[in-house]
DNA sequence: CGAGTAGTTGACATCTCTCAATGCCGGTGG
DNA sequence: CCACCGGCATTGAGAGATGTCAACTACTCG
Protein backbone atom coordinates (compact mmCIF):
# COMPACT_ATOMS: atom_id res chain seq x y z
CA UNK A 1 0.00 0.00 0.00
CA UNK A 2 1.23 3.23 -0.69
CA UNK A 3 2.23 5.19 2.19
CA UNK A 4 2.05 8.47 0.02
CA UNK A 5 1.42 12.10 -0.88
CA UNK A 6 -1.04 13.66 -2.58
CA UNK A 7 -4.53 15.18 -2.84
CA UNK A 8 -7.71 13.47 -0.43
CA UNK A 9 -6.12 10.90 1.55
CA UNK A 10 -9.31 10.36 2.86
CA UNK A 11 -10.71 9.32 -0.67
CA UNK A 12 -10.67 5.61 -0.39
CA UNK A 13 -8.95 4.27 -3.70
CA UNK A 14 -11.14 0.80 -3.53
CA UNK A 15 -14.03 2.69 -4.04
CA UNK A 16 -14.24 1.64 -7.88
CA UNK A 17 -15.06 2.74 -11.35
CA UNK A 18 -18.03 1.71 -13.30
CA UNK A 19 -16.09 3.00 -16.51
CA UNK A 20 -19.52 4.67 -18.45
CA UNK A 21 -21.75 5.44 -15.10
CA UNK A 22 -22.31 9.25 -14.89
CA UNK A 23 -21.40 12.07 -12.47
CA UNK A 24 -23.76 12.28 -10.05
CA UNK A 25 -25.64 15.46 -9.80
CA UNK A 26 -24.58 18.58 -8.12
CA UNK A 27 -24.54 17.86 -4.25
CA UNK A 28 -26.23 21.33 -2.30
CA UNK A 29 -23.25 21.67 -0.22
CA UNK A 30 -21.59 25.23 -1.75
CA UNK A 31 -17.94 26.49 -0.94
CA UNK A 32 -16.49 29.65 -0.39
CA UNK A 33 -13.30 30.55 -1.80
CA UNK A 34 -11.96 32.90 0.75
CA UNK A 35 -12.18 29.95 3.41
CA UNK A 36 -10.82 27.37 0.84
CA UNK A 37 -7.63 25.56 1.13
CA UNK A 38 -6.64 25.84 -2.08
CA UNK A 39 -7.37 29.73 -2.52
CA UNK A 40 -3.83 31.09 -2.45
CA UNK A 41 -3.28 28.60 -6.26
CA UNK A 42 -6.68 28.54 -7.30
CA UNK A 43 -9.08 30.97 -9.00
CA UNK A 44 -8.74 33.50 -6.64
CA UNK A 45 -5.06 33.84 -6.57
CA UNK A 46 -3.78 37.14 -7.43
CA UNK A 47 -7.29 38.60 -6.87
CA UNK A 48 -7.82 41.52 -4.31
CA UNK A 49 -10.03 41.06 -1.15
CA UNK A 50 -13.29 42.72 -2.76
CA UNK A 51 -12.73 40.91 -5.81
CA UNK A 52 -12.65 37.34 -3.83
CA UNK A 53 -15.56 38.45 -1.78
CA UNK A 54 -17.56 38.70 -4.83
CA UNK A 55 -16.62 35.60 -5.87
CA UNK A 56 -17.78 34.15 -2.65
CA UNK A 57 -21.29 35.62 -3.30
CA UNK A 58 -21.42 33.41 -6.64
CA UNK A 59 -21.38 30.31 -3.90
CA UNK A 60 -19.92 27.00 -6.66
CA UNK A 61 -21.75 24.22 -6.12
CA UNK A 62 -19.13 21.32 -4.88
CA UNK A 63 -19.35 18.01 -6.14
CA UNK A 64 -17.67 14.74 -6.57
CA UNK A 65 -16.72 12.59 -9.37
CA UNK A 66 -16.03 9.00 -8.95
CA UNK A 67 -12.89 7.38 -10.36
CA UNK A 68 -13.80 6.39 -13.58
CA UNK A 69 -16.64 8.95 -14.48
CA UNK A 70 -16.60 11.58 -17.03
CA UNK A 71 -16.89 15.55 -15.43
CA UNK A 72 -18.21 16.62 -19.36
CA UNK A 73 -17.44 15.06 -22.09
CA UNK A 74 -16.51 16.63 -26.04
CA UNK A 75 -19.52 18.40 -27.84
CA UNK A 76 -21.35 19.03 -24.14
CA UNK A 77 -22.55 22.39 -23.83
CA UNK A 78 -20.06 24.60 -21.76
CA UNK A 79 -21.19 26.11 -18.63
CA UNK A 80 -19.00 25.89 -16.19
CA UNK A 81 -15.39 26.19 -15.71
CA UNK A 82 -13.88 23.47 -12.48
CA UNK A 83 -11.91 23.88 -9.95
CA UNK A 84 -10.26 20.91 -8.61
CA UNK A 85 -10.35 20.41 -4.87
CA UNK A 86 -9.16 16.95 -4.05
CA UNK A 87 -8.13 14.14 -6.94
CA UNK A 88 -6.97 13.87 -10.51
CA UNK A 89 -8.61 14.27 -13.51
CA UNK A 90 -7.51 13.92 -17.21
CA UNK A 91 -8.41 15.70 -19.99
CA UNK A 92 -8.84 14.00 -23.68
CA UNK A 93 -10.02 14.20 -26.96
CA UNK A 94 -11.23 10.98 -28.44
CA UNK A 95 -10.06 9.81 -31.96
CA UNK A 96 -12.58 8.53 -33.94
CA UNK A 97 -11.17 4.94 -34.31
CA UNK A 98 -11.64 4.58 -30.44
CA UNK A 99 -8.12 5.55 -29.14
CA UNK A 100 -8.17 8.53 -26.65
CA UNK A 101 -5.48 11.26 -26.95
CA UNK A 102 -4.89 12.45 -23.46
CA UNK A 103 -4.11 16.41 -23.12
CA UNK A 104 -3.59 17.24 -19.38
CA UNK A 105 -3.56 15.52 -16.33
CA UNK A 106 -4.81 18.09 -13.18
CA UNK A 107 -4.59 18.09 -9.64
CA UNK A 108 -5.70 20.15 -6.50
CA UNK A 109 -6.13 23.69 -7.19
CA UNK A 110 -5.70 23.60 -10.36
CA UNK A 111 -8.56 24.89 -12.94
CA UNK A 112 -10.59 22.82 -15.88
CA UNK A 113 -12.90 23.42 -18.65
CA UNK A 114 -11.63 26.41 -20.23
CA UNK A 115 -11.31 24.67 -23.59
CA UNK A 116 -15.18 25.40 -23.71
CA UNK A 117 -14.90 29.27 -24.29
CA UNK A 118 -14.15 29.53 -27.64
CA UNK A 119 -16.87 27.42 -29.02
CA UNK A 120 -19.29 26.93 -26.87
CA UNK A 121 -19.19 23.27 -26.50
CA UNK A 122 -16.42 21.51 -24.84
CA UNK A 123 -13.42 20.23 -27.15
CA UNK A 124 -12.33 17.71 -24.80
CA UNK A 125 -13.20 15.81 -22.12
CA UNK A 126 -12.66 15.42 -18.65
CA UNK A 127 -11.93 11.52 -16.77
CA UNK A 128 -11.65 11.73 -13.18
CA UNK A 129 -8.91 8.88 -12.08
CA UNK A 130 -9.54 8.65 -8.86
CA UNK A 131 -12.36 9.52 -7.12
CA UNK A 132 -12.33 13.65 -6.82
CA UNK A 133 -14.21 16.65 -5.90
CA UNK A 134 -14.50 20.03 -7.93
CA UNK A 135 -15.78 23.58 -7.66
CA UNK A 136 -18.09 23.83 -10.49
CA UNK A 137 -17.88 27.57 -11.50
CA UNK A 138 -20.87 28.85 -14.09
CA UNK A 139 -18.71 31.19 -16.71
CA UNK A 140 -21.81 33.57 -17.30
CA UNK A 141 -21.59 34.48 -13.98
CA UNK A 142 -17.83 34.18 -13.65
CA UNK A 143 -17.59 36.44 -17.19
CA UNK A 144 -20.27 38.81 -16.39
CA UNK A 145 -18.45 40.23 -13.19
CA UNK A 146 -15.20 40.36 -15.19
CA UNK A 147 -17.39 43.13 -17.45
CA UNK A 148 -17.66 44.70 -13.72
CA UNK A 149 -14.13 44.18 -12.21
CA UNK A 150 -11.24 44.64 -14.35
CA UNK A 151 -9.59 42.39 -11.54
CA UNK A 152 -11.50 39.70 -12.41
CA UNK A 153 -11.40 40.21 -15.98
CA UNK A 154 -7.71 39.94 -16.07
CA UNK A 155 -7.20 36.66 -13.96
CA UNK A 156 -9.31 34.91 -16.19
CA UNK A 157 -7.26 36.15 -19.10
CA UNK A 158 -4.18 35.14 -17.40
CA UNK A 159 -5.15 31.40 -16.28
CA UNK A 160 -6.22 31.14 -20.21
CA UNK A 161 -2.83 32.61 -21.25
CA UNK A 162 -1.41 30.16 -18.92
CA UNK A 163 -3.09 27.66 -20.12
CA UNK A 164 -1.41 28.62 -23.90
CA UNK A 165 2.03 28.53 -21.76
CA UNK A 166 1.51 24.92 -20.78
CA UNK A 167 0.65 23.59 -24.27
CA UNK A 168 3.14 25.55 -25.58
CA UNK A 169 5.70 23.72 -23.55
CA UNK A 170 3.91 20.31 -24.14
CA UNK A 171 4.84 21.25 -27.66
CA UNK A 172 7.95 21.60 -27.24
CA UNK A 173 8.63 18.49 -25.79
CA UNK A 174 6.67 16.55 -27.84
CA UNK A 175 8.65 18.29 -30.65
CA UNK A 176 11.77 18.07 -29.82
CA UNK A 177 12.32 15.22 -27.29
CA UNK A 178 13.36 11.42 -26.85
CA UNK A 179 11.56 9.41 -25.00
CA UNK A 180 13.83 9.76 -21.76
CA UNK A 181 13.74 13.83 -22.19
CA UNK A 182 10.32 13.53 -22.12
CA UNK A 183 9.62 11.15 -19.02
CA UNK A 184 12.10 13.02 -16.77
CA UNK A 185 9.92 15.85 -18.23
CA UNK A 186 6.33 15.03 -17.21
CA UNK A 187 7.86 13.97 -13.52
CA UNK A 188 10.10 17.12 -13.06
CA UNK A 189 6.60 18.97 -14.36
CA UNK A 190 4.89 16.63 -11.85
CA UNK A 191 7.20 17.01 -9.01
CA UNK A 192 6.97 20.78 -8.76
CA UNK A 193 3.28 21.00 -9.33
CA UNK A 194 3.15 18.68 -6.01
CA UNK A 195 5.64 20.61 -4.47
CA UNK A 196 3.67 23.95 -4.81
CA UNK A 197 0.64 22.59 -2.96
CA UNK A 198 2.74 21.19 -0.38
CA UNK A 199 3.42 17.74 -1.31
CA UNK A 200 6.55 16.32 -1.51
CA UNK A 201 8.71 16.92 -4.55
CA UNK A 202 10.31 13.27 -4.47
CA UNK A 203 7.87 11.11 -3.40
CA UNK A 204 4.87 10.75 -5.01
CA UNK A 205 1.62 7.91 -6.52
CA UNK A 206 0.78 8.63 -10.01
CA UNK A 207 -2.91 8.51 -10.64
CA UNK A 208 -2.81 7.56 -14.45
CA UNK A 209 -1.61 4.34 -15.89
CA UNK A 210 1.05 3.53 -18.20
CA UNK A 211 -0.78 4.10 -21.23
CA UNK A 212 -2.45 7.41 -20.34
CA UNK A 213 1.26 8.80 -19.83
CA UNK A 214 2.53 7.25 -23.10
CA UNK A 215 -1.05 9.11 -25.02
CA UNK A 216 0.32 12.40 -23.27
CA UNK A 217 3.99 12.19 -24.05
CA UNK A 218 3.48 10.97 -27.52
CA UNK A 219 4.94 7.51 -26.80
CA UNK A 220 3.43 3.80 -26.53
CA UNK A 221 3.04 2.33 -22.97
CA UNK A 222 5.89 -0.13 -23.47
CA UNK A 223 8.10 2.67 -24.21
CA UNK A 224 7.05 4.77 -21.10
CA UNK A 225 7.62 1.25 -18.97
CA UNK A 226 11.36 0.71 -20.79
CA UNK A 227 12.00 4.29 -19.90
CA UNK A 228 10.82 4.16 -16.63
CA UNK A 229 13.23 1.08 -15.94
CA UNK A 230 16.01 3.43 -17.89
CA UNK A 231 15.98 6.42 -15.34
CA UNK A 232 15.76 3.67 -12.74
CA UNK A 233 19.01 1.86 -13.78
CA UNK A 234 20.62 5.30 -14.41
CA UNK A 235 19.54 5.40 -10.27
CA UNK A 236 17.86 9.12 -10.84
CA UNK A 237 14.47 7.17 -9.71
CA UNK A 238 12.83 4.29 -7.47
CA UNK A 239 9.76 3.16 -9.59
CA UNK A 240 7.41 0.47 -7.73
CA UNK A 241 4.45 0.27 -10.42
CA UNK A 242 2.99 4.10 -9.81
CA UNK A 243 4.80 4.91 -6.75
CA UNK A 244 7.72 6.89 -7.89
CA UNK A 245 10.40 7.84 -5.82
CA UNK A 246 12.83 10.84 -7.69
CA UNK A 247 16.52 9.81 -6.09
CA UNK A 248 18.48 12.62 -8.21
CA UNK A 249 16.48 15.75 -8.93
CA UNK A 250 19.12 17.35 -10.48
CA UNK A 251 20.10 14.67 -12.72
CA UNK A 252 16.56 14.27 -13.85
CA UNK A 253 16.58 17.99 -14.87
CA UNK A 254 20.16 17.48 -16.25
CA UNK A 255 18.82 14.48 -18.75
CA UNK A 256 15.92 16.89 -20.01
CA UNK A 257 18.29 19.67 -20.21
CA UNK A 258 20.38 17.68 -22.29
CA UNK A 259 18.47 19.29 -25.30
CA UNK A 260 17.47 22.76 -23.60
CA UNK A 261 20.42 23.21 -21.42
CA UNK B 1 9.00 32.65 -60.18
CA UNK B 2 5.49 31.88 -58.13
CA UNK B 3 2.47 33.70 -59.76
CA UNK B 4 0.75 32.57 -56.54
CA UNK B 5 -1.73 33.87 -53.82
CA UNK B 6 -1.40 34.58 -50.19
CA UNK B 7 -1.05 38.02 -48.83
CA UNK B 8 0.43 41.07 -50.25
CA UNK B 9 1.90 40.60 -53.38
CA UNK B 10 3.22 44.20 -53.85
CA UNK B 11 5.45 43.26 -51.02
CA UNK B 12 8.57 42.08 -53.14
CA UNK B 13 9.70 38.97 -51.67
CA UNK B 14 13.44 40.02 -53.27
CA UNK B 15 13.67 42.78 -50.14
CA UNK B 16 15.52 41.10 -47.82
CA UNK B 17 16.66 40.16 -44.41
CA UNK B 18 19.62 41.28 -42.48
CA UNK B 19 18.89 38.83 -40.01
CA UNK B 20 19.23 40.79 -36.83
CA UNK B 21 18.12 43.81 -37.74
CA UNK B 22 15.88 45.15 -35.40
CA UNK B 23 11.96 46.38 -35.99
CA UNK B 24 11.18 49.77 -37.32
CA UNK B 25 9.48 52.26 -35.16
CA UNK B 26 6.05 52.09 -35.37
CA UNK B 27 4.96 54.40 -38.03
CA UNK B 28 2.30 57.37 -37.51
CA UNK B 29 -0.35 55.43 -40.22
CA UNK B 30 -3.34 54.35 -37.83
CA UNK B 31 -6.08 52.40 -38.62
CA UNK B 32 -9.83 51.59 -38.37
CA UNK B 33 -10.61 48.41 -37.83
CA UNK B 34 -14.41 49.02 -39.36
CA UNK B 35 -12.92 49.91 -42.67
CA UNK B 36 -10.30 47.33 -42.76
CA UNK B 37 -10.71 44.19 -45.34
CA UNK B 38 -9.77 41.89 -42.75
CA UNK B 39 -12.63 43.21 -40.08
CA UNK B 40 -15.18 40.13 -40.92
CA UNK B 41 -12.26 37.65 -39.38
CA UNK B 42 -9.83 39.63 -37.14
CA UNK B 43 -10.51 41.02 -33.87
CA UNK B 44 -13.73 42.66 -34.80
CA UNK B 45 -15.24 39.58 -35.69
CA UNK B 46 -18.28 38.74 -34.07
CA UNK B 47 -18.72 42.09 -32.29
CA UNK B 48 -21.21 44.32 -32.48
CA UNK B 49 -21.23 47.71 -34.13
CA UNK B 50 -20.79 49.89 -31.04
CA UNK B 51 -18.46 47.59 -29.66
CA UNK B 52 -16.35 47.71 -32.97
CA UNK B 53 -16.77 51.64 -32.68
CA UNK B 54 -15.05 51.42 -29.42
CA UNK B 55 -11.97 49.55 -30.65
CA UNK B 56 -11.98 52.60 -33.74
CA UNK B 57 -11.83 55.18 -30.70
CA UNK B 58 -8.39 53.23 -30.16
CA UNK B 59 -6.51 54.28 -33.43
CA UNK B 60 -4.35 50.99 -33.81
CA UNK B 61 -0.56 52.09 -34.95
CA UNK B 62 0.15 49.69 -38.29
CA UNK B 63 3.38 48.96 -38.26
CA UNK B 64 6.15 47.28 -41.08
CA UNK B 65 7.90 44.44 -40.05
CA UNK B 66 10.77 43.22 -42.59
CA UNK B 67 11.46 39.64 -43.66
CA UNK B 68 13.58 38.77 -40.83
CA UNK B 69 13.21 41.09 -38.27
CA UNK B 70 11.52 40.87 -34.82
CA UNK B 71 8.14 41.81 -33.75
CA UNK B 72 8.99 40.65 -30.21
CA UNK B 73 11.39 38.33 -28.71
CA UNK B 74 10.88 35.92 -25.58
CA UNK B 75 11.02 37.87 -22.63
CA UNK B 76 10.13 41.17 -23.93
CA UNK B 77 7.41 43.12 -21.77
CA UNK B 78 4.27 42.76 -23.36
CA UNK B 79 2.40 45.38 -23.73
CA UNK B 80 0.84 44.71 -27.29
CA UNK B 81 -1.10 42.29 -29.26
CA UNK B 82 -0.89 42.15 -32.92
CA UNK B 83 -3.37 41.81 -35.47
CA UNK B 84 -1.47 40.65 -38.92
CA UNK B 85 -2.78 42.85 -41.95
CA UNK B 86 -0.16 40.97 -44.66
CA UNK B 87 1.91 38.85 -44.53
CA UNK B 88 3.66 35.98 -42.48
CA UNK B 89 5.32 35.66 -38.97
CA UNK B 90 6.29 32.80 -37.00
CA UNK B 91 6.17 31.96 -33.24
CA UNK B 92 9.19 30.30 -31.80
CA UNK B 93 10.60 29.89 -29.33
CA UNK B 94 14.72 29.40 -28.51
CA UNK B 95 16.12 26.12 -27.21
CA UNK B 96 19.17 27.18 -24.92
CA UNK B 97 20.99 25.13 -27.34
CA UNK B 98 20.46 28.00 -30.19
CA UNK B 99 18.24 25.85 -31.66
CA UNK B 100 14.88 26.98 -32.20
CA UNK B 101 11.21 25.29 -31.76
CA UNK B 102 8.43 27.27 -34.47
CA UNK B 103 5.08 27.00 -32.32
CA UNK B 104 2.73 28.67 -34.81
CA UNK B 105 2.95 30.57 -37.91
CA UNK B 106 0.35 33.53 -38.34
CA UNK B 107 -1.13 35.21 -41.50
CA UNK B 108 -3.35 37.85 -42.53
CA UNK B 109 -6.20 38.09 -40.35
CA UNK B 110 -4.73 36.39 -37.13
CA UNK B 111 -3.85 37.52 -34.08
CA UNK B 112 0.04 37.15 -32.39
CA UNK B 113 1.28 37.82 -29.25
CA UNK B 114 -1.41 36.41 -26.39
CA UNK B 115 0.81 34.48 -24.98
CA UNK B 116 2.43 37.22 -23.09
CA UNK B 117 -0.87 37.50 -20.90
CA UNK B 118 -0.19 35.03 -17.92
CA UNK B 119 3.06 36.97 -17.02
CA UNK B 120 3.01 40.21 -18.49
CA UNK B 121 6.27 39.16 -20.63
CA UNK B 122 6.26 37.39 -24.23
CA UNK B 123 7.27 33.69 -23.87
CA UNK B 124 8.07 32.98 -27.77
CA UNK B 125 9.38 35.18 -30.20
CA UNK B 126 7.27 36.19 -33.18
CA UNK B 127 9.71 36.72 -36.28
CA UNK B 128 8.55 37.84 -39.79
CA UNK B 129 8.78 35.03 -42.61
CA UNK B 130 8.31 38.03 -45.35
CA UNK B 131 7.78 41.64 -45.10
CA UNK B 132 4.45 41.95 -43.42
CA UNK B 133 2.37 44.55 -41.76
CA UNK B 134 0.36 44.16 -38.78
CA UNK B 135 -1.82 46.96 -35.72
CA UNK B 136 -0.45 46.76 -32.75
CA UNK B 137 -3.22 46.56 -30.15
CA UNK B 138 -2.48 47.96 -26.44
CA UNK B 139 -3.85 45.29 -24.34
CA UNK B 140 -3.90 47.27 -21.43
CA UNK B 141 -6.48 49.49 -23.32
CA UNK B 142 -8.31 46.55 -24.57
CA UNK B 143 -8.67 44.99 -21.27
CA UNK B 144 -9.99 48.22 -19.67
CA UNK B 145 -12.37 48.40 -22.76
CA UNK B 146 -13.54 44.61 -21.84
CA UNK B 147 -14.33 45.50 -18.66
CA UNK B 148 -17.13 48.00 -19.55
CA UNK B 149 -18.11 46.30 -23.13
CA UNK B 150 -19.07 42.45 -21.77
CA UNK B 151 -18.78 42.03 -25.75
CA UNK B 152 -15.67 42.72 -25.88
CA UNK B 153 -14.41 40.83 -22.62
CA UNK B 154 -15.72 38.01 -24.28
CA UNK B 155 -14.55 38.10 -28.30
CA UNK B 156 -10.75 38.05 -26.41
CA UNK B 157 -11.75 35.60 -23.98
CA UNK B 158 -12.78 33.27 -27.31
CA UNK B 159 -9.59 34.34 -29.02
CA UNK B 160 -7.42 33.15 -26.08
CA UNK B 161 -9.60 29.96 -26.19
CA UNK B 162 -9.22 29.24 -29.59
CA UNK B 163 -5.52 29.52 -28.93
CA UNK B 164 -5.93 26.48 -26.45
CA UNK B 165 -7.22 24.91 -29.20
CA UNK B 166 -5.25 25.50 -32.01
CA UNK B 167 -2.52 24.01 -30.08
CA UNK B 168 -4.53 21.37 -28.60
CA UNK B 169 -5.08 19.47 -32.16
CA UNK B 170 -1.39 20.67 -32.67
CA UNK B 171 -0.50 18.31 -29.44
CA UNK B 172 -2.72 15.59 -31.22
CA UNK B 173 -0.63 15.84 -34.60
CA UNK B 174 2.37 15.67 -32.47
CA UNK B 175 1.64 13.01 -30.71
CA UNK B 176 -0.52 10.33 -32.74
CA UNK B 177 0.59 10.81 -36.36
CA UNK B 178 3.61 9.39 -38.71
CA UNK B 179 5.35 11.93 -40.88
CA UNK B 180 2.62 11.95 -43.98
CA UNK B 181 0.31 12.60 -41.66
CA UNK B 182 1.70 15.53 -39.79
CA UNK B 183 2.52 17.14 -43.56
CA UNK B 184 -0.97 16.43 -44.81
CA UNK B 185 -2.75 18.07 -41.87
CA UNK B 186 -0.11 21.05 -42.24
CA UNK B 187 -1.19 21.51 -45.68
CA UNK B 188 -4.77 20.94 -45.00
CA UNK B 189 -4.91 23.78 -42.22
CA UNK B 190 -2.94 26.28 -44.07
CA UNK B 191 -5.35 25.69 -47.29
CA UNK B 192 -8.60 26.26 -44.75
CA UNK B 193 -6.97 29.28 -43.69
CA UNK B 194 -6.08 30.90 -47.21
CA UNK B 195 -9.78 29.40 -48.37
CA UNK B 196 -11.33 31.76 -45.81
CA UNK B 197 -9.82 34.40 -46.46
CA UNK B 198 -10.55 34.38 -50.30
CA UNK B 199 -7.14 33.01 -51.57
CA UNK B 200 -6.88 29.46 -53.18
CA UNK B 201 -7.00 26.70 -51.17
CA UNK B 202 -5.30 24.64 -53.68
CA UNK B 203 -2.17 26.22 -54.84
CA UNK B 204 -0.02 28.57 -52.30
CA UNK B 205 3.42 29.47 -51.70
CA UNK B 206 4.98 28.58 -48.34
CA UNK B 207 6.61 31.42 -46.58
CA UNK B 208 8.68 28.90 -44.68
CA UNK B 209 11.79 26.68 -44.92
CA UNK B 210 11.53 22.64 -44.57
CA UNK B 211 13.74 23.76 -41.38
CA UNK B 212 11.13 25.63 -39.67
CA UNK B 213 7.95 23.41 -40.99
CA UNK B 214 10.13 20.94 -39.59
CA UNK B 215 10.30 22.43 -36.37
CA UNK B 216 6.56 22.82 -36.18
CA UNK B 217 5.85 19.65 -37.14
CA UNK B 218 8.60 17.51 -34.78
CA UNK B 219 10.52 16.35 -37.87
CA UNK B 220 13.54 17.01 -39.73
CA UNK B 221 13.80 19.21 -42.30
CA UNK B 222 15.19 15.78 -44.80
CA UNK B 223 12.05 13.82 -43.49
CA UNK B 224 9.96 16.89 -44.61
CA UNK B 225 11.55 17.01 -47.84
CA UNK B 226 11.41 13.29 -48.62
CA UNK B 227 7.55 13.50 -47.56
CA UNK B 228 6.92 16.21 -49.73
CA UNK B 229 8.37 13.89 -52.72
CA UNK B 230 6.21 11.09 -51.36
CA UNK B 231 2.79 12.84 -51.28
CA UNK B 232 3.43 13.94 -54.87
CA UNK B 233 4.61 10.61 -55.58
CA UNK B 234 0.95 9.63 -54.64
CA UNK B 235 -0.49 12.54 -57.00
CA UNK B 236 -2.26 13.89 -53.85
CA UNK B 237 0.73 17.21 -54.42
CA UNK B 238 2.77 19.01 -56.64
CA UNK B 239 5.55 20.64 -55.56
CA UNK B 240 7.99 22.94 -56.57
CA UNK B 241 10.36 24.07 -53.87
CA UNK B 242 7.66 26.22 -51.71
CA UNK B 243 5.11 26.69 -54.21
CA UNK B 244 2.34 23.92 -53.34
CA UNK B 245 -0.60 22.72 -55.97
CA UNK B 246 -2.82 20.00 -53.88
CA UNK B 247 -4.38 18.06 -56.92
CA UNK B 248 -6.16 15.69 -55.05
CA UNK B 249 -7.79 17.66 -51.49
CA UNK B 250 -10.11 14.90 -50.73
CA UNK B 251 -6.49 11.91 -51.12
CA UNK B 252 -5.25 14.19 -48.65
CA UNK B 253 -7.48 14.57 -46.06
CA UNK B 254 -8.08 10.77 -46.02
CA UNK B 255 -4.18 10.37 -45.69
CA UNK B 256 -4.35 12.38 -42.64
CA UNK B 257 -8.01 11.00 -41.79
CA UNK B 258 -6.47 7.45 -41.48
CA UNK B 259 -6.00 7.77 -37.56
CA UNK B 260 -8.60 9.63 -37.06
CA UNK B 261 -11.60 8.81 -39.46
C1' DC C 1 32.57 34.04 -60.65
C1' DG C 2 32.57 32.37 -55.81
C1' DA C 3 30.11 31.86 -51.62
C1' DG C 4 26.08 30.96 -49.20
C1' DT C 5 21.37 29.22 -48.58
C1' DA C 6 17.73 26.04 -49.47
C1' DG C 7 16.19 21.82 -51.05
C1' DT C 8 16.68 16.92 -52.53
C1' DT C 9 18.40 12.36 -52.23
C1' DG C 10 21.04 8.25 -50.61
C1' DA C 11 23.08 5.07 -47.12
C1' DC C 12 23.21 3.83 -42.71
C1' DA C 13 22.36 4.26 -37.58
C1' DT C 14 19.19 4.70 -33.99
C1' DC C 15 14.99 4.91 -31.85
C1' DT C 16 10.41 3.70 -31.11
C1' DC C 17 6.66 0.64 -32.31
C1' DT C 18 4.60 -3.92 -32.74
C1' DC C 19 3.68 -8.34 -31.27
C1' DA C 20 4.04 -11.72 -27.90
C1' DA C 21 5.05 -13.84 -23.48
C1' DT C 22 5.22 -13.37 -18.60
C1' DG C 23 4.50 -11.71 -13.89
C1' DC C 24 1.91 -9.43 -10.43
C1' DC C 25 -2.08 -8.08 -7.97
C1' DG C 26 -6.78 -7.83 -6.48
C1' DG C 27 -11.31 -9.55 -6.84
C1' DT C 28 -14.61 -13.30 -7.58
C1' DG C 29 -16.64 -17.57 -7.35
C1' DG C 30 -16.29 -22.53 -6.48
C1' DC D 1 -9.05 -21.19 1.07
C1' DC D 2 -7.68 -21.71 -3.46
C1' DA D 3 -8.09 -21.38 -8.46
C1' DC D 4 -9.04 -18.47 -11.96
C1' DC D 5 -9.60 -14.15 -14.36
C1' DG D 6 -8.85 -9.41 -15.89
C1' DG D 7 -6.21 -5.34 -15.81
C1' DC D 8 -1.78 -3.37 -15.60
C1' DA D 9 3.09 -3.47 -15.98
C1' DT D 10 7.47 -5.42 -17.56
C1' DT D 11 10.49 -7.48 -20.87
C1' DG D 12 12.28 -9.45 -25.26
C1' DA D 13 12.91 -9.79 -30.33
C1' DG D 14 12.31 -8.08 -34.66
C1' DA D 15 10.20 -4.59 -37.89
C1' DG D 16 9.54 -0.09 -39.35
C1' DA D 17 10.09 4.81 -39.15
C1' DT D 18 12.77 8.78 -38.56
C1' DG D 19 17.26 10.86 -37.64
C1' DT D 20 22.13 11.58 -39.06
C1' DC D 21 25.69 12.48 -42.15
C1' DA D 22 27.10 13.49 -46.56
C1' DA D 23 26.92 14.58 -51.42
C1' DC D 24 24.91 17.18 -55.04
C1' DT D 25 21.93 20.73 -57.42
C1' DA D 26 19.75 25.08 -58.14
C1' DC D 27 19.47 29.64 -57.20
C1' DT D 28 20.71 34.32 -55.34
C1' DC D 29 23.67 37.70 -53.86
C1' DG D 30 27.68 40.41 -53.88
Amino acid sequence: MSTVSLPSPRISPVRILRQAAEAAPPTAIKTLCSTCHLRDICLPSGMTEPDVNRLDGMMFARRRVLAGQTLYREGDRFQFIYAVRAGTLKSSLMLADGREQVSGFHIAGELVGLDGVAQGRHASAATALEDTEICAIPYAHLSDMASGAAGVHHVISRLMSREILREGSLMMLLGSMNADERLAAFLLNLSERFGARGYSEREFHLRMSRAEIGSYLGMKLETVSRTFTLLQQDSLLEVDKRHIRILDLEGLKQRFDVRVH
